[in-house]
DNA sequence: AGAATGAGTGAAAACGCTTTCACTATGTTC
DNA sequence: GAACATAGTGAAAGCGTTTTCACTCATTCT
């Protein structure tokens, strides 16, 4: 525990609690010896800054919180432990708010955070807009892997249009014309952009987009049984599906499997995120990976330069992670016309 | 945020700001019309008591925290998202520390809380006994599903050694007699007496222990194949296996499957733990079902107990949850000799 | 009746830090 | 050489609570 106090290092050094605080938090107030010693000095002691005297005086908030709406999502439990790690090594305190996607508890979790003084907010994909511009009038806050209004919030994200590109495009490659695409809500911003990526390279490549081939779930896996289903309905099946994540690609191939369905012989798969969890599986998916760390390590940096920064009201930053087809076994060159 | 202070309400309530104080803290000092009125003139003004003067003053620590050796694992994941709940419905801070299984990180993650002065901290399985140990010095703690030196420190666990009775006498009903086991390392107590449960339940009903059929794994997926194919090169296949958890079950299943084994036609499969979240696969697994609400709220239970109670240092709790069998599709009738 | 008890309250001193202000040496500028 | 910056430092006043201590009335006990 922080057992020295501010006073005691002054005493030891024979200067004033004044300079030692600037010590602290100006360095460049103090002239180098003075700085020096007392610098050693605290060294020697152990000494530890009691946090709770020193938010009090500054009167500015304290810790950092990350709202994920899924946490049994290994998708988000690698976000939240790789943030988890980047809060600790600054010393930092993160709270981890699981909403399970119900708006009742992002509000009671932000009332509480705000009450409680947080100095920012990390929010993900699948919390409601309304949460977030609520948190952003009172404090610091990152957007990860979510889009909200151009311009108001920073954010970092995939480059989910880019992604769905490489991935619509590596099919075409593959000599398939008739891909099936399975999307989420639409209130998902980044999910969509995947849409948009799908739909822009069929056309790209003189395919006009056919609605029918269009499935949306929720981006679980049951709704990606639910979209095998559908797609098995349809006079022609697809030769190829596109999932706009790995969870209901995982739901097709299960699907696919209990019904002596081969993939990619008789269906081409490609998936988005590429979490190593899923390993698991006997087969190996082809996805788009989605780069976490740096997603994360991007919207900690933003918030850390918010935090200590200037409070200049520039407009906000907007970091767009690249992603790279990982080649699995789920697909294959197109055998049927 | 915390807008009016103590003073001003006080001011209002033409009292003291001890008084004020007292109704927070000590309400029963306080006389009951003054203490209403100023009940009433908080509500009325939104008052938010300021945490950081409050734990400045008090010197009382501040938060808890929640260490899990793997975040990934959905057994830790649903216990970070119900302790989370818990934590916020008290209005108490939740510092998630995701060790992945590493000292260091421990220690870090240690190092920091008591830095910051943190008010208690729960351990879940898997966090090595030395920093536990180093905790219990300096704060509240409290383990989930872990046990350390007998009487020591405060735990929940599930009924572990029950449990796997459960587990082995279902089998041992279906007329099973040679029966295998997948355990964990052996510094994980809560699966060395599920191994218990095995050998004493085997032996109850006239069976030796074989340790033939004891395969030690460690507890992820890629171990359940390891221990499948273990178990394939004896001379006597087993005709049940029991696994010490869900996740390598999920593995010999995944890989019995691979090989065109059936199960439970050719081998009977029982898990622990019964994770909600593998109902993605397309066999439900019979498992021994660890009530995780349960665990949580006991745990978190006594921590509030312990923060808010007189400091008495009698007989720590140990609170043992019951657990039950839950079947699925991966259990029969033996049909070998 | 006088003393002793106890409930209810307020004044004031912490808690450990930040920050403003004033002060003293040093340069720097015409 | 007077006027003015500038760097470096300390004294002291907060920040919003909690907590100790002393005080005032009632009430109860001899």
């Amino acid at each position: 525990m922080g057992r020295y106090t501010i006073n005691e290092i002054a005493e030891i050094c024979h200067t004033s609690p004044a300079t030692v605080s600037r010590v602290l938090n100006n360095p460049h107030l103090v002239a180098e010896p003075l700085r020096k010693r007392i610098r050693k000095t605290m060294e020697e002691v152990g000494y530890r800054p009691n946090p709770f005297a020193s938010r009090l005086s500054s009167r500015s908030g304290w810790g950092l919180a990350l709202f994920v709406f899924d946490i049994l999502n290994p998708f988000f439990a690698l976000i939240v432990r790789k943030i988890g790690h980047l809060a600790m090594e600054q010393g930092i305190p993160l709270t981890i708010c699981d909403t399970e996607n119900n708006e009742e508890k992002e509000k009671m979790f932000l009332d509480y955070l705000l009450d409680n003084q947080i100095g920012g907010i990390i929010f993900g994909e699948g919390i409601s807009a309304g949460t977030i511009e609520r948190a952003m009038d009172s404090t610091e806050t990152v957007l990860i892997d979510r889009h909200l209004k151009e311009g108001l919030v920073s954010e970092v994200t995939s480059d989910n249009y880019r992604g769905a590109c490489q991935a619509v495009e590596y099919l075409y490659q593959l000599s398939h014309r008739r891909i099936g695409f399975i999307g989420g809500p639409e209130s998902w911003a980044s999910v969509e952009e995947r849409f948009r990526g799908y739909r822009d390279t069929l056309e790209r490549n003189g395919i006009p987009y056919n609605p029918a081939l269009m499935f949306r779930g929720d981006l679980r896996f049951e709704s990606g049984i639910g979209a095998l289903e559908y797609f098995l309905t349809l006079p022609e099946w697809p030769t190829a599906i596109f999932s706009a994540n790995d969870q209901m690609a995982f739901g097709v191939l299960t699907k696919a499997k209990a019904m002596g369905i081969d993939v990619p012989g008789d269906i081409s798969l490609i998936g988005f995120d590429d979490i190593p969890l899923y390993s698991l599986y006997s087969t190996r998916l082809t996805a788009i990976q989605q780069d976490i760390d740096a997603l994360c390590e991007n919207a900690f940096r933003i918030m850390m330069e918010k935090l200590n920064g200037t409070p200049e009201e520039g407009p906000k930053d907007r970091v767009v992670v690249p992603t790279r087809l990982k080649t699995g076994e789920t697909c294959g060159k197109c055998s049927r016309p």
